[in-house]
DNA sequence: CGAATAGTGTCTCTCAGACAATATTGC
DNA sequence: GCAATATTGTCTGAGAGACACTATTCG
């Protein structure tokens, strides 16, 4: 990659990586999806110490020679079985408070995941179980480390995303009609939508929604079908979707 | 701070910590200042290897039991002699692909620094010189490691946040003109604003600006004397400045 | 038919952008 | 006066929120 010059190579012979502190990095995931109408997060039951059978988010060790996404990818998929593709990934940030660990020093890289909803993802190794809590449930102070900073750090994230992004579309799936967009929208922010501003703003906001030609099934509530739509090629969106005040 | 379980303390007791693969951690930072109606960046040249001679962002490495954000901050008094209370500070991301470093692996936490113009910071321990580089005339290939990349995401994120924030005013004194101010904005965004829009929009946001009971100093340029403002303690802007599209 | 959801149209108010006009300084 | 900057005001068009109304399904 880099060109080495001869005399940093030499420098590099003699170098010796003992002589900085020591640190562990780990990655630990705020995986967010909508649930019954529920914004929730995954969160595990830890089955080994420390924090043995607290609930904690998902992660654990990034390798020697790994890049630190690969690794959060990596444990998505094995411990959750949600593929990268099928999901929206950005990092959220690193945490490294010097106690956050009783083992040894360690900075977390935290990555905040959208995904729809999915089948129940199977417990993965060091972990006794696995499962959705909608994240108004979550007592922060329970969980292990300082995961409930982490997933504050996340849900907030998320909410401002929604307003000036189309990854709500991350949270429904490959086809999804303005109803369940809505309905993301909901529960993310936890108020009601007008639902015929809804349908204006998103359906006349460019590169937003993509038109797919047939209609969708009629629910279990019965009305008229809706028409359905892919997520369009935006990536901001501008004007910005407003939340409303909190209150 | 957490009570630990008797069980967990004898579990700590047989605990090896390195089973796990090591990390430096070390922190960069994008300071940001505007600077004779430039936006610019603080690189320092290294004096030592790797990278000798290159230019880059001033950083080092985290201390065994600093915290991150403390690390940054006392590089930054020490360093550029900018004072944690005179600027405005967040972390930027984690930037650790396996190669950005020839000697070991490391893990690089950037933080953003939004400061007034200074005077000229000092070079420190370790560097060479010091100076301010108007961002759009750095070489991101020529910078050390990664730090081109970090850089723009930097550079990105500060063009962002003066859309949806107040922190333009972290870039001027304590008091300051709207046209000081909105000199902030043109430098940030390279768009010419229209004084008199902008001055309504500032002044009109509640929570912006304070006004102060003193008039400005005229400036060399002469002209009617401005109105001096204090921050408001609005932390956020809604509705938002809108960022002139690109082009 | 009524209930439920989808979608369109209409009105009002806020606000951004364009730009005229006035105010206050130095020269 | 003239040049320069500050500040206020006025018009227009885009768009958000409120909400009446129509469309299409199920039972």
């Amino acid at each position: 990659m880099r060109r080495v010059p001869p005399d940093e190579q030499a420098w590099l012979a003699t170098y010796d990586p003992s002589q900085f502190p020591p640190f562990a990095v780990t990655v630990d995931m705020v995986l967010l999806t909508v649930r019954d109408g529920a914004f929730s997060v995954l969160l595990v039951e830890r089955a080994s110490h420390p924090w043995l059978g607290a609930l904690s988010l998902p992660g654990g060790f990034v390798q020697a020679h790994e890049d630190l996404e690969t690794a959060a990818v990596r444990r998505l998929d094995r411990e959750t079985g949600v593929r990268r593709d099928a999901a929206h990934v950005e990092q959220l940030g690193a945490f490294g408070a010097p106690d956050r660990d009783p083992r040894m020093r360690v900075v977390s890289v935290a990555y905040l995941v959208f995904a729809p909803d999915l089948e129940a993802p199977q417990p993965g190794e060091g972990t006794r179980s696995v499962g959705w809590v909608p994240v108004d449930q979550v007592d922060p102070a329970a969980l292990a480390a300082d995961h409930g900073l982490i997933l504050a750090a996340g849900v907030e994230r998320a909410r401002a995303k929604l307003e000036y992004t189309p990854l709500a579309a991350a949270f429904v799936g490959e086809q999804f009609t303005v109803g369940e967009l809505r309905r993301v929208y909901e529960a993310v922010w936890g108020h009601a939508l007008d639902p015929r501003n809804f349908h204006r703003k998103v359906t006349g906001t460019p590169g937003f929604l993509v038109p797919v030609g047939r209609p969708a099934p009629v629910g279990p509530e019965g009305g008229r079908p809706a028409a359905l739509f892919r997520r369009g090629g935006a990536t901001s969106l501008r004007p910005s979707m407003l939340r409303p005040p909190p209150g």
